[in-house]
DNA sequence: ATGGTGGATCTTCCA
C-alpha cells in the first residue's frame, strides 16, 4: 500500500509539531508540504529525518515555500519552471517557490502552491491565471501522462458549485470565478483525474476554512485541495479522503491534509 | 457595511 497526503501547514515553524504528530499516527508514505514560509536552512528537516521522512524543500522567507516529505529515497528532484524550454516561458511568470517534483515511491509527485488571486479586479487574479497557464505548460513539456503521477496541492479554486459552502455567496468571488474554473479544468484536461471525487460525491466537503467568524465549527469552507493522478495511478486507488482532525485541534492550519491510498 | 483571525520581515503584507 503507499499513501499520499498533501497539506498547506501555514507555517512549518509553528506547525512542524503536529505536522510530526500527524505523521506518527497516519504514516504516510509522501507528504507535500504547502506555506512551509521558510529558507531550506531553517527548515526542521532533521526533527522530520528522525521521524523516517526524507525532506525535499523549496521555500523562502516570510511567504509560499512548497516541500515533499517521504519514507522512500528521492530522485530527480525539480523546482519550479527550471526544467522548462525557456521559449515556453511565459512572459516573466515568476514561480515563486510555489512548485517541487520529485520522483518518489515510483510516483512522479508535484507540490503545487497556487496564488491566492485576492480579488476579482486585484492584479493578483491576473497573475494567478498566468500561473495557471504556466503550469499547464509544465505539464505539457516535463511530466508524462501515460505515467504515474500526482499533481497534488492548493490550488485556491473550488472546482464546482459542490465545492463551496454556498454558490450564492462564491458568485463572483475569487477561486470561483469562471475564469478560473476554466483553468483548474484544462490542467486537469492533460490527464487528470480529481481523485476525491471517485469516492465522495456529496456537498458540504471541504478542505479550506477561513479562521474568521467560527467558518469551520458552521462548515463555511471551500474544497481548494487536491490530488490530481494520472490514470495509470488512479486504476491503483483505494481511497481518497479530507482528515478534519487537525483543523479541530488547537492552533491549526486553515487547511486539513487531503490523503490518499494506492495498491503497490 | 468591510469585519473577523493567524503568521511573519509585525506603525505592514499576505491569506
Amino acid at each position: 500500500m503507499l499513501k499520499i497526503a498533501t497539506w498547506n501547514v501555514n507555517s512549518i515553524r509553528v506547525r512542524a509539531p503536529t505536522v510530526l504528530e500527524w505523521l506518527h499516527q497516519e504514516q504516510p508514505d509522501v507528504l507535500c508540504l504547502q506555506e512551509t514560509k521558510v529558507e531550506d536552512d531553517a527548515f526542521p528537516s532533521d526533527a522530520f529525518f528522525q521521524a523516517g521522512y526524507y525532506a525535499t524543500l523549496y521555500g523562502q522567507k516570510q511567504y509560499n515555500g512548497v516541500a515533499i516529505l517521504s519514507k522512500h529515497p528521492v530522485t530527480d528532484i525539480q523546482v519550479g519552471w527550471a526544467p522548462m524550454r525557456k521559449e515556453a516561458l511565459g512572459p516573466s511568470v515568476d514561480n515563486a517557490y510555489r512548485l517541487v517534483a520529485a520522483t518518489t515511491g515510483g510516483v512522479r509527485v508535484m507540490s503545487v502552491y497556487v496564488p491566492n488571486g485576492e480579488s476579482p479586479a486585484s492584479p493578483k487574479l491576473a497573475y494567478k491565471m498566468a500561473f495557471m497557464k504556466q503550469l499547464r505548460l509544465y505539464l505539457d513539456q516535463c511530466a508524462d501522462p501515460s505515467l504515474p503521477c500526482a499533481l497534488v496541492g492548493d490550488f485556491n479554486i473550488a472546482m464546482e458549485g459542490r465545492d463551496v459552502y454556498s454558490t450564492e455567496a462564491m458568485e463572483g468571488e475569487v477561486a470561483f470565478l469562471p475564469e478560473e474554473r476554466a483553468a483548474l479544468a484544462d490542467l486537469q484536461a492533460w490527464g487528470l483525474h480529481d481523485l476525491f471525487r471517485k469516492y465522495h460525491t456529496g456537498p458540504g466537503l471541504f478542505s479550506w476554512w477561513d479562521y474568521r467568524m467560527g467558518s469551520f465549527r458552521r462548515n463555511i469552507g471551500l474544497r481548494i485541495d487536491y490530488i490530481f493522478t494520472t490514470a495509470s495511478l488512479t486504476a491503483r486507488a483505494n481511497g481518497c479522503h479530507i482528515d478534519t482532525a487537525p483543523r479541530q485541534a488547537t492552533q491549526p492550519s486553515d487547511h486539513a491534509p487531503v490523503v490518499a491510498t494506492f495498491s503497490e
